[in-house]
DNA sequence: TGTGGCGGCGCG
DNA sequence: AAAGCGCGCCGCCACA
């Protein structure tokens, strides 16, 4: 539709010489709105071509909607340079054309896609993670239109999708709702919020005496199902709040005892049922309070698995429509108090200089550096406050050296729910139980539908000790890293020096740009195949560096630099950064995150803790036992490859783990046809080897060939077509893998997601992209998901058994603390005298987790440090 | 001066 | 063109 020819409005269309008008039939039923033109809309002055463009046809397609058939334009008709988002002013500049537009089509659903155009049509600023997918018709829209109400539809922009795979899930269920609602199959919300759900709920705090005292005993008279959520504040426990009817909500603050302990009481007797959303953070701080519940389900666990958003302001309000005001929001007058009383304070005093900072320049001389004082960063922060309106607290929270103000004064605690109205943080905290008790009944029957029972229980029955070892905590000894450290610094020094001796220049190895140009420019050395993942320069990567082994000396020396680097700074540096008073680090594990359902730890991340080298196994040596007790490390052998024999029933496999056999050497045996002893070690068993791990990632030729020379094999004698034979051989010798693997794909065609074992769910929209490059990915994430997240959750099934036994042996007297879990092995910390009694116990529980088609068994190991542990000895 | 993208790398 | 999955975290550097 041609508007106009030429445009004036605004610096934008004068300057340049395309007006990219939208397009479509001028009676399209839906017409979907985008930010602008990019670099080839421009050029070809049409919308949303190029590989958006594409994608968006193919989206369309999928739902039944040709692209001829709807109308399609942007906010913003010209292109913004440097692909930034359009101001407010271009904005109201353009849009009478989009008025326009739209009068002339009066389409009966606007779709919005992405943030630009939600910003500009639609009435409330709502994040796009609540509105997305969701029709409505609420007069949101902002155009004011005479006798017209469209449905609008807000959705994420398609080349949201394209880098990141997690929201591409979401723009295929966008696009579903656009032609449900179509097709009226799903009808619009007529109000934003659900009146009924944030107008005035019961919520009851301190001052309703009776009342509350009733409803905590009142829970036991059946089977009962109540949220309950915590509030923080002063360092320790402040509240509780919970949920047994929708709308109503009762607090119980942190001091009243006789409420908590009847709770306590209520929350242990039959077919009571809590809720929680994140129990990893809500179960120790309900300890505290000294309530345990002991039956309890989380719904953050439960979107999680349904690959659901995970925030529950974001749940509320998409699930039933609820309104909820964020915390950082409600706290936040009380926070630019605080602060501006601790600057206050802070710049009354005199602070010493922080310690100068060495720097190494280019030319190998060093610049002495002194930052600045921190009474001039405050007296700054407190000036960009007045003239800028810039945040204190954000402020503080970055400011470099600040810790020589918190260690005499004490660190600055934004404000808490307890400094403000009490009523209006009685609300805040009651709405957290009210909104967790309301989205429930939806996320549990999409755990139902969608067949997650099974795994959702085993994930819940892992918690409790997932609790226990961030509460326990790793013994850890900050002078062992401190040594480490100075003896790192001390071989990278020599290191610089070296280099120097050998290319005469000096450079900061830690600068991937200096490593190129010395590598490629300075020593002209023949460039890599490899290239980086964004810029698409070379790379001088460890692989890189690798292959060109010999080529020259530095290249030795940068290697070795890197190593000592990573591993002074992520670890001889940091980690007695996190060790607390009792002497160990308590890493936080996060059970929602993975794509495939594992753990991960954080804050540090403990489960990377180095192992692979000499100097790196010397970094678990800060780990040790406490006094009279053992590290035992107990991991399962080849879960993977056992998970995989059992997914796909091959029976060579099968065969090979049911007879104690060695799978890599099965593997040699069967792809060069030769008996055990004839297997050369080089020659054989290591490709074998190389590929059966490959195998679960969706290896490539290029891939087993990057692996074969990383590994210090000949990769002349691997050429890329020798590979790719040898995994066509691979997949001969296991011929029910190749079908497995055929099969999965075709689910993950056919459905958009798989599933493990257990019922685990991964989403994988790419495999319905329009990109091969995006299939070929999916495909591959498709047929590692069953494997990986199969064997997370037998590690995970075998920890919810194994709490109860570890929680009896320690009320039995012995001393058994779970520390850590590392995909496929647990770390405890076990008396020396009970190591004979428990060690077994524990191993069996792991073992018979669950029952596969082969033996899973586990490899104990005992130590007093963490990086010197031995096989043990003893029976079982 | 502060922020975020990027390259790189520790672990299973 | 890219070329094996899943994480969290470091220093560098361009940019505002």
């Amino acid at each position: 539709m041609k508007l106009a020819k030429t445009c004036n409005n605004c610096a934008l269309c004068k300057s340049r010489k395309r007006i990219v008008w939208g397009e479509g039939p001028p009676n399209a039923p839906v017409m979907f709105i985008f930010e602008g033109p990019g670099e080839q809309e421009n050029n070809q002055g049409r919308p949303m071509i190029g590989k958006t463009g594409e994608e968006y046809t193919h989206l369309l397609r999928r739902i039944g909607l040709p692209r001829e058939r709807i109308y399609t334009t942007n906010v913003v008709k010209c292109r913004v340079p440097n692909n930034g988002d359009p101001t407010e002013e271009q904005v109201q500049a353009c849009l009478p054309w989009l008025v326009e537009e739209i009068q002339q089509v009066k389409p009966s659903i606007i779709v919005l896609g992405g943030a630009v155009a939600i910003r500009a049509l639609f009435n409330d600023n709502l994040p796009v993670e609540m509105l997305h997918g969701i029709p409505f018709q609420t007069g949101e829209f902002k155009l004011d239109i005479p006798d017209y109400n469209p449905i609008i539809i807000p959705i994420y922009h398609p080349s949201a999708g394209l880098h990141r795979p997690d929201i591409l899930k979401w723009i295929h269920e966008d696009f579903k709702a656009v032609a449900d609602t179509l097709r009226r199959n799903l009808a619009p919300r007529k109000e934003l919020y659900n009146d009924r759900m944030s107008g005035s709920p019961d919520y009851y705090g301190p001052d309703v005496k009776g009342k509350r005292l009733s409803m905590t005993q009142q829970l036991g008279g059946g089977p009962y199902i109540c949220a309950i959520d915590t509030e923080w504040a002063r360092s320790k426990p402040w509240c509780l709040t919970i949920s047994g009817h929708l709308g109503e909500s009762y607090m119980i603050m942190a001091t009243e005892r006789e409420l908590l302990k009847a709770l306590n009481f209520t929350l242990n007797s039959e077919d009571t049922l809590a809720i929680l959303h994140n129990s990893l953070y809500d179960l120790p701080v309900l300890a505290q309070m000294g309530v345990h519940p002991p039956r309890f389900v989380d719904t953050m666990f439960m979107a999680y698995m349904l690959g659901d958003h995970q925030a529950l302001k974001t749940l509320a309000f998409r699930i039933a429509g609820m309104k909820m005001s964020n915390y950082t929001d409600m706290v936040g007058q009380a926070t630019y108090l605080k602060t501006m009383e601790y600057f206050a304070r802070a710049v009354e005093r005199e602070w010493p200089d922080p310690e100068p900072e060495a720097i190494w320049q280019n030319d190998g001389t060093v610049h002495v550096k002194q930052p600045q004082n921190i009474r001039q960063k405050i007296a700054r922060a407190l000036q960009d406050n007045y003239f800028k309106g810039a945040d204190p607290y954000e402020r503080w929270k970055k400011m470099v050296g600040r810790e020589i103000v918190e260690n005499v004064m004490g660190s600055l605690v934004p404000g808490e729910l307890c400094d403000i109205n009490f009523e209006d943080a009685k609300d805040y905290a009651c709405a957290d139980a009210d909104a967790t008790l309301r989205i429930y009944p939806h996320l549990d029957s999409g755990i139902r539908d969608m067949g997650l029972d099974r795994a959702l229980d085993v994930d819940m029955s892992m918690v409790p000790m997932a609790v226990d070892m961030m509460k326990n905590g790793m013994p850890a000894d900050p002078d062992h890293f401190y040594k480490l450290s100075g003896q790192f610094q001390a071989r990278m020094r020599e290191i610089e020096a070296e280099l120097k001796e050998v290319t005469g220049v000096y450079i900061n190895p830690g600068s991937s740009d200096e490593v190129r140009k010395l590598l490629f420019k300075h020593l002209k050395l023949p460039r890599p195949r490899r290239k980086t993942k964004v810029k698409k320069e070379d790379s001088t990567d460890d692989k890189t560096l690798s292959q060109m082994a010999g080529a020259h000396p530095a290249v030795g020396l940068l290697k070795d630099w890197r190593q000592y680097k990573k591993l002074e700074s992520t670890y001889a540096n940091k980690m007695p950064m996190w060790v607390q008073e009792d002497g160990k680090i308590h890493a936080n594990i996060r059970g929602t995150r993975t794509a495939t359902g594992r753990l991960s730890t954080f804050n540090p991340n403990l489960m990377a803790q180095p192992v692979r080298s000499q100097e790196g196994r010397d970094i678990r040596n800060g780990y040790h036992s406490s006094e009279g007790c053992s590290l035992v490390g107990i991991d399962y052998s080849q879960l993977e490859l056992r998970v995989l024999a059992h997914e796909s029933q091959d029976r060579e496999m099968i065969d090979t783990f049911l007879n104690d056999g060695d799978i890599h050497e099965t593997t040699g045996m069967r792809i060069f046809g030769l008996p055990a002893d004839q297997l050369d070690d080089y020659e054989h068993r290591r490709p074998s080897k190389v590929v059966n791990f490959g195998i679960p990632y969706g290896i490539t030729a290029i891939g087993m060939q990057e692996s074969i020379g990383r590994d210090g094999g000949d990769i002349t004698m691997w050429t890329e077509d020798r590979c790719q034979e040898f995994i066509e051989e691979w997949f001969k010798a296991y011929p029910g893998v190749k079908s497995y693997m055929a099969a999965i794909h075709a689910y993950a065609r056919r459905y958009g997601y798989v599933k493990d074992f257990m019922g685990g769910v991964r989403y994988i929209p790419g495999a319905r992209s329009y990109s091969k490059y995006l299939v070929a990915q999916a495909l591959r994430e498709a047929g590692n998901h069953p494997i990986q997240g199969g064997a997370g959750r037998i590690i995970k099934k075998a920890m919810g058994d194994l709490v109860p036994v570890y929680r009896d042996l320690n009320n039995a007297g012995y001393t058994v603390r779970p520390l850590l879990q590392i995909h496929d092995e647990l770390l405890w910390e076990i008396a020396d005298d009970d190591l004979d009694f428990v060690i077994p116990i524990i191993c069996s529980f792991m073992e018979f987790a669950v029952e596969l088609s082969v033996p899973t068994p586990v490899d104990p190991e005992v130590g007093k440090k963490w990086g010197e542990l031995k096989t043990w000895k003893g029976d079982w």
